[in-house]
DNA sequence: CAGACATGCAACTCTTTGGTTGCACGTCTA
DNA sequence: TAGACGTGCAACCAAAGAGTTGCATGTCTG
């Protein structure tokens, strides 16, 4: 678990707008101009975070043509569940069964789950 | 899971710093003088980020004369794996388990502590 | 009581960052 | 081919945040 991945990635989480962003994609992949026409904020700073995400390793870039599609990639958010479930299980049980969970069995497998 | 909550609670994780200190804490409960002599900055540095923590619900004050201990509490953490799981599970089996494991009985830890 | 020690409060500096506007570039499409 | 549209880049601004120093207050303890 390196250190400066969850830097990046709890970094990324702090913001709410980024939350919101990433939940959003997290549902159906879209594009930085079609997330701003649902905020209130303009396209660019709407990049500037898809960027902050990107590098987070949350979301992955795919460019179509003229547009780039944002896709939501699970991993780092596991990541920092179990950075959380290290430092919160020694002292409470509920994460120390979360860190069981996340424990078990390979991180991404079987085809992913319909959108 | 209140997203003003999430919002001090990422916020608070997202500095190394204040990371570690909480995993150091969560070791063993301390003074912001202790943490302050084991780390490369001030003691009114460190009363800042405990300041926050505390405010996140992740840590708890506890007046013992002329000091002042700080304890870990565990429920802010979860509520955070919970949102992480809510966002996540929904495309990835590792952060779906992750949503089952949590959403099992609660851990030692009592009712939230109020505000 | 007097000194030592921990905390609390405040002002200040410096950097980061979330947001903006403006413009250039690339890619569709009528 | 011309225009529309999405993206990329850069400069700029204001607010937040991490850190500092200085000093006041409160509490042990010799």
């Amino acid at each position: 678990m390196p250190e400066d991945r969850a830097d990046a990635v709890f970094g990324a989480l702090a913001d709410p707008m980024r939350r919101r962003l990433l939940a959003t994609i997290a549902q159906r992949p879209a594009t930085a101009t079609e997330l701003a026409g649902a905020l209130p904020i303009t396209r660019q700073a709407v990049a500037k975070h898809l960027a902050s995400l990107t590098e987070a390793g949350l979301l992955v870039r795919e460019r179509e043509g003229r547009d780039v599609r944002y896709r939501a990639t699970p991993a780092p958010l596991s990541s920092a569940a179990s950075w959380m479930a290290e430092v919160g299980g020694q002292w409470d049980q509920r994460l120390a069964r979360l860190a069981d969970a996340l424990a078990q069995a390979p991180g991404r497998s079987g085809p992913r789950p319909p959108r």
